[in-house]
DNA sequence: ACAGGAATTGCAATATTATAACATTAATCT
DNA sequence: AGATTAATGTTATAATATTGCAATTCCTGT
């Protein structure tokens, strides 16, 4: 699993080639294709650790490919990512993000920074605990959930930014 | 403080009222304008326990006023009463809905049902205990937070719809 | 009462995000 | 190869949200 934090510096090819890999066997695994096209997009999500949005995606796309595509494009690649859990959507952004441990279901909870916009994903058993608890109380069956929570990150509060 | 979990059958005029009466009395202790058009979004925001969005509550708005407002006019009646927590924005659902403990300050916690699109606000510090905790161990600073829950509420999955 | 200034609303245009519908191309399977 | 399904291209449009400026309303101090 790679890692959930990333450092502020890293190698973030790394992070990158980690990705489209885990992707490529995923789908391999699962009978499902990682065309071209989404595999393009996979990797422009994981450009860096900030959530991008759709159009952002199609002009990075543009840059690459020197032929425009159009916006059924990105959000078809986006919805299969999204489907095979390769990628989270950040409702409150409406952007989108990579996935740091696709394979085994979960929902997306992010710590997202309002200064370098920076979205760690969390595993965090007592946060998914503590809502299932507050739902059962009410006899709500849970099916997903979306927890996104903004502030500052580590290395932004130590440069002061806070 | 009003019920968290509305009834599925209930004196839903109760509910407005307490809202718009809060909302009055909130306004005024802030020095802060609830004027004519907000009080009346508040109000159309509260027909239902159902999240709304600023296109429907545009229509609703032209019906009563037979006067056709634009779109700016919501979205700054809005924006009035978010910063005055008397209603919450559904970032997964472009929407609003009430918030049924104005007056201390909390980020909303919402289930949402699938079924018949209520949302029931919760009060729930062990989630937000289990968030601050998350972000505490990654040196995060929390500013806001934004948890929707989306499943079957009880009285969806009593009538079978599950 | 009334002028000055601030807050609110009206209004037109436009930005941003997302989807629908249908044609075309590519991959897969007998 | 031909049939079938999946994926992509293309055009148009829907849904959500904001900008910028003008007009109006409200409040404040005199």
């Amino acid at each position: 699993m790679p890692t959930a934090v990333p450092e502020h510096r890293h190698d973030h090819q790394h992070c990158i080639d980690e990705a489209v890999g885990h992707a490529r066997q995923l789908c391999a695994e699962r009978g499902v294709r990682l065309t071209a096209i989404r595999e393009q997009v996979l990797t422009l999500v994981w450009a860096n650790h900030q959530p991008v949005g759709a159009y952002r995606l199609l002009e990075a796309l543009a840059e690459q490919s020197e032929r425009r595509s159009t916006p059924p494009t990105i959000y078809r690649a986006l919805d299969f990512l999204l489907e095979q859990g390769l990628i989270h959507r950040i409702a409150s952004l409406n952007a989108f993000v990579g996935c740091t441990d696709p394979g085994h279901h979960h929902s997306g909870h992010f710590l997202i920074c309002k200064h370098c916009n920076t979205a760690i994903e969390l595993d965090a058993a007592n946060i998914d605990h503590a809502i299932s608890q507050s739902a059962q109380q009410r006899g709500f069956a849970v099916d997903s959930q979306c927890v996104e929570v903004v502030g500052s990150c580590q290395h932004c509060r130590e440069l002061g930014h806070d």
